[in-house]
DNA sequence: GCTTGGAACTTAGTGTTGCTAAGTACCGGT
DNA sequence: ACCGGTACTTAGCAACACTAAGTTCCAAGC
């Protein structure tokens, strides 16, 4: 989709991997995947796995090292305490974000 | 809200802004009051004109220059042709990633 | 045995964006 | 003459997604 959709990922990408953690642990190649899966079909390997380092610096996810059978060892990712705490101030952004651009689309203005 | 949402603006501010100046031409100093009152608070004001300076660039306004009773000269910005295709792109994208957020939202997982 | 290809992750550098902070210009009221 | 509100500008910063190139590990092919 472009550069719009680039941009509108800032921010919002961070959201949707933690959102697919929920409840399942996941490794970085498998949320790309996962992503692609999705329909975000333009998002790059490195974006991912640098989103994976990023959240595991802050904490919000655990992360364990698991052999492949396929490849070098696995990065498995859960989401902890501290993730789904930001997970749900995330949801709550967004709805606040979302409520205001429909109101906007509606208006039409 | 903090630094969520300064994110989450990236790639959509810029949105908000234009669908703010459909069928109502405005001036910065305006915009920014007008963002106020539909909610966004924290953005600053230094943000907003960057902003219009790049849309502008961009072509997707015209600009004129008007006097003010109260202090130095207002630039009144205008949606052009071009403003309108990229306003409809930019619901086109926000549409796509609504979508698929409120199904992840829904799996809850 | 060696190579190819896919699985899985890493790293360095780039561009865009919103924010901070400070400043300039203009005017009315006190 | 000064202050506060209006209105816009500029320089530097941090965060994020992207590009591009690389590394590691293993299985299957010739």
């Amino acid at each position: 989709m472009g550069k719009q959709m680039t941009e509108m990922l800032k921010g919002t990408l961070e959201g949707i991997v933690l959102a697919l953690l929920t409840g399942k642990a996941a490794y970085g190649y498998e949320i790309t995947t996962l992503l692609r899966e999705q329909g975000f079909t333009e998002i790059a390997e490195g974006t991912v796995y640098a989103l994976l380092v990023r959240i595991e610096q802050k904490g919000l996810v655990d992360v364990e090292k698991r052999p492949s059978e396929k490849g070098p060892p696995r990065k498995v990712y859960t989401l902890n305490a501290q993730g789904k705490t930001e997970l749900n101030e995330f949801w709550n952004t967004w709805s606040f974000l979302s409520e205001r651009l429909e109101q906007l689309r509606k208006e039409g203005n």
